[in-house]
DNA sequence: ATTATAAACGACAAGGATGTCGTTTATCAA
DNA sequence: TTGATAAACGACATCCTTGTCGTTTATAAT
């Protein structure tokens, strides 16, 4: 009588989890914009309608890809905080990462992410995630900053917000610069150099040392 | 006999100005990718033959704007640097102007650029006239920095061009971050701090004073 | 085995954008 | 004026994507 369900919700999670990951893989090939959903249809190997009984749309399968990503970004920050010796420290050592990341072929989420962003500044349905988002990333950069002052390591000169900001441009520019230049001329994007500047940077507006 | 023309160069090149302005318009107000031709048909208030008669895609539009768009900065850039004292006042002049136009609300087509930009990393075909924007983009900010190189005032511990990317990077970041909180909240996107932030970048890296 | 029900299928209608092309209108030369 | 020619028009065929829905298949309880 009741509506029991005919597959187990694990068989349904895995799917759902399978047709994310099959998600993930066009986006990041093709770009958020560029996939539709008989991309991911045909990339899947399951039905139209098979598809659509988990999700009605590509971007509920990125938001939700999105949502996982944070989380796991919040932990490696704190993972990183937790690991550093000094709040400096902890920074040199997200910096190193973050070069590492860029320095190696081939492009990740990162990027749809960040297209996903600028297609959206357009629509207005939109913006509500968007600016969700927008907090997320500020409050998880914020921890790395906010360490350094608790123990009076840093005293900043401007709002940790506005530091803040000034990582994350930093950050978008070079995943930005990576995928055009990458392609062609690697060594041109000078990502060294430009996370060096990022540190001149916040030695000063950090008060190090 | 000969196929005589059957109104003016002048009239030809006034029409093709006027689709031109309308396409900024509609570009501006919708993002790049958003518009359509049929968006420009109807803006222009021609008919979709009239229009085709003069561009065949938005793409065409878009690159015929920005290469005129170009000019301009370049000569704004030559304006600038002859009118200051000294290469740092130059730089300090240019970032004046910057922060006062992202500071008034209303996004320009410099955003569109931006877009444009983003959108066109996925599309091979657009690849060769990304990087010739890219060296133009470079070659002009460089006139900058080669200005105080010459006269001794700067003397930079990193490449020219990685130095013009990470300025690059910070102006690409604010205007999206303008475009993005702006409607919603001014006073978050931290321009000035910004500003003064790359300011201490610049001084270091150029090895000024 | 049988059966109820959910999962998966895939054809299709609807919407929207593009580029074309035959037709109409405007322009200039004679 | 008239006629030749180009500019402008706008309907339309084409292509692509989306979301739906009636049908088929698979599952697990009986």
């Amino acid at each position: 009588m009741s509506p029991l369900p005919k597959v187990s919700q694990e068989y349904k999670e895995k799917r759902r989890q399978e047709i994310l990951d099959t998600a993930r893989k066009v986006f990041i090939q093709k770009g958020f914009d560029q996939t539709t959903m008989t991309d991911i249809v045909e990339a899947s190997g399951l039905s139209r309608g098979g598809v659509y009984q988990y999700f009605s749309s590509t971007d509920e399968m990125f938001r939700q890809i999105t949502d996982r990503n944070d989380e796991g970004f919040e932990n490696w920050i704190k993972k990183i905080i937790g690991e550093s010796k000094t709040a400096w420290a902890a920074i040199e050592n997200y910096l190193a990462e973050v070069e590492a990341g860029l320095l190696e072929p081939g492009v990740g989420f990162g990027i749809v992410q960040f297209e996903y962003f600028v297609f959206s500044t357009r629509k207005e349905e939109r913006s509500s995630y968007l600016l969700k988002r927008g907090e997320t990333a500020i409050r998880n950069f914020s921890l790395l900053i906010e360490n350094g002052m608790k123990t009076g390591e840093f005293k900043p000169i401007q709002p940790t917000e506005a530091i803040v900001m000034f990582i994350i441009n930093i950050n978008d520019g070079l995943l930005l610069q990576s995928l055009t230049l990458n392609k062609y001329e690697h060594d041109r994007v000078y990502v060294k150099e430009q996370i060096q500047g990022l540190k001149m940077y916040l030695k000063q507006v950090l008060q190090v040392e």
